[in-house]
DNA sequence: GTGAAAGCGCTAACAA
DNA sequence: TTGTTAGCGCTTTCAC
């Protein structure tokens, strides 16, 4: 304080009070005009943007979102931005974010409750007026203190009392019908399933989709094909070597996500299996990576654009038109299938 | 304003006056215990702190920087967080930043002058107290307008003219000498190298330390063998396929970042070659998913930890200590290889 | 259409 | 050691 007065004015950076001075208006006028506020005079307005213009005057967020009680800023806490799907959300949020007008809060939590809690505090203590809880996770009771400080939030997967909580409701029943067909199509009837870690509602939910799209087309569900694996590249290989050890082996595996299904690649090269001429893989997230894998990865595409435009969707109703936001508490996500090259016709021998 | 004014006071988020109130103490006393002045006495301190907890009071951070002057908020800009090197670093700085109590400001450029501009745009309406420009890019004349406001920066590679500017300087040598050790040890002799884009230093960097390693053990630089890629994976397909053309072919490929190494690996495959009996590679920067290629890929570690902290020590030294900021301008982050199974002894027939 | 002035929640200078 | 008070830069009544 003592030193920014004792700085010389002119290598102060310019505040609304300079920019006044200098198009001869008030404060007021200034600050109408940098807000579009319809009532300032075309003369005005054109002598204040000039000002600001000369001046290179960028008004004080911090002032201002005091004043006016509104951060425009958005939270995002994901579960790992090391994790390949979170990279690309945090980017499309930012994004539409940002072409909206607001600055996002970014946090992993790591999948630790204690850096959850952290990241929560981070949020209230900026003043986030959302915040888009893309963990996939189970940590829900932290949450409280954010609907504590009525802080909306946006949710996938999980319905929370809380009246600014939104959901975003992924239907990955398309997607993962669409791959069945896909491979009854090419004449696969023996299907495994790698499934996620049970902890995670997704994986519940992926799970479920797989048993129903299997009656669907009339296939029998093989209770050793279905396997609870970690969604982790080395979760995919114990699952393919668990599911070799088998008397009947399938001729294609469906797997929970993309890590897992580059696991059963690596590890079906290493048995000298090659895929797809021996076996069929599919994966889920479409995850940039799935494009490179060797051979390139058939996959169930969940959009991170589409998740990400929900989520701000939903928190920006929830800050911006909350009477809408009552109305509209779910968001829905679509899936659809990629084809690439680790899928085709099972082997001749299995066709029969 | 008028909404806020109208609640109930009990439902209202707690102010410093709120919890003055409880405490019964001046609102001074109470901010003096939250920012650890040493002169408030226990027993008051004791008072606030369980108003603090009664009330669930969280300080409000726009006020607290308006008046301070100082934000807390250190800006990162990379140039895509959906290239996997990124999110690591992202990480590393966040965890670094949030326990020295800062708050961080992500953003992407994509290599876009425009959105380049727009996040600088962001990080100075933030009022950010300084920024890590990790882009490993050429656009430093829109950093002009960081540097116009004052605000420290820390660049890769490069010297800004800025006394607020520091510089973080990638020991790439070492990484590269141990590399071509290696290869050397190993009985490599005709060793090739796919270069990054010569518009990035870092690329520039990297090539000119291989001429050096290469004449340190007394090997010939062939000029064919050098290739500019653009540090994609397709470009490494296209390094290694020119590199099949050729009369003479090198036994070893060292790459300038992982994903062309990665390109190298399929391409190679491809062509029915096997890494690393026919052919060994290396790559740069060990992203996580050089672990998990097939084979796993040997190449030089660029630790994003290191980077992190050295990204973030310079701008809290300016932040901070801006004495001793002046004297040290400049951090050095080091290299190491890293072995994996994508190296190997060269085929009989080229070890003659 | 424009300006004066109050005050957002907090820190820091100054008084006591 | 504690309290009083003047702003930080801005938005937003309320007069004019």
């Amino acid at each position: 304080m003592a030193r920014k007065a004792t700085r010389k004015a002119v290598d102060k950076t310019p505040d609304i009070r300079a920019v006044a001075a200098l198009a001869k208006v008030s404060i007021a006028t200034v600050s109408r005009t940098i807000n579009g506020s319809p009532v300032v005079s075309d003369r005005l307005s054109k002598r204040v943007w000039q000002a600001i213009e000369q001046l290179n005057y960028f008004p004080n967020t911090q002032a201002r979102s005091l004043v006016s009680g509104r951060s425009r800023i958005l939270g995002i806490i994901v579960e790992n931005i090391t994790n390949p799907f979170f990279p690309e959300l945090i980017q499309s949020f930012e994004e539409i974010a940002v072409a909206n007008g607001y600055e996002i809060l970014v946090s992993s939590s790591n999948s630790d409750p204690a850096v959850l809690t952290t990241c929560v505090r981070r949020m209230i203590e900026r003043k986030v007026e959302g915040v888009a809880v893309l963990t996939f996770g189970e940590e829900e009771t932290v949450l409280e203190h954010l609907t504590y400080h009525d802080i909306p939030i946006v949710l996938a997967e999980f319905r929370l009392e809380d009246p600014k909580s939104s959901t975003i409701l992924l239907d990955y029943s398309t997607g993962i019908h669409a791959a069945i067909h896909h491979l009854v199509e090419l004449g696969h009837r023996k299907i495994a399933y790698l499934a996620g870690p049970h902890a995670l509602h997704s994986a519940i939910t992926r799970e479920n989709d797989f048993r129903s799209a299997m009656q669907s087309v009339n296939l029998p569900i093989h209770k050793d094909w279905i396997i609870e694996c970690n969604h982790t590249l080395k979760g995919g290989v114990a699952g393919f070597e668990q599911l070799q050890k088998l008397p009947e082996r399938p001729t294609a595996i469906l797997c929970s996500n993309d890590m897992t299904a580059i696991g059963v690649l690596r590890a079906a090269y290493m048995r000298g299996l090659n895929v797809p001429k021996d076996l069929s893989v599919i994966g889920l997230d479409d995850i940039d990576f799935a494009e490179f894998t060797l051979p390139p990865l058939t996959t169930i595409r969940l959009s991170r654009t589409d998740l990400a435009r929900a989520a701000f969707e939903a928190l920006r109703l929830q800050a911006e038109e909350p009477d809408k936001a009552k109305i509209q508490r779910e968001f829905l996500v679509s899936t659809s299938l990629v084809l690439r090259d680790s899928t085709g016709v099972p082997p001749a021998t299995a066709r029969s």
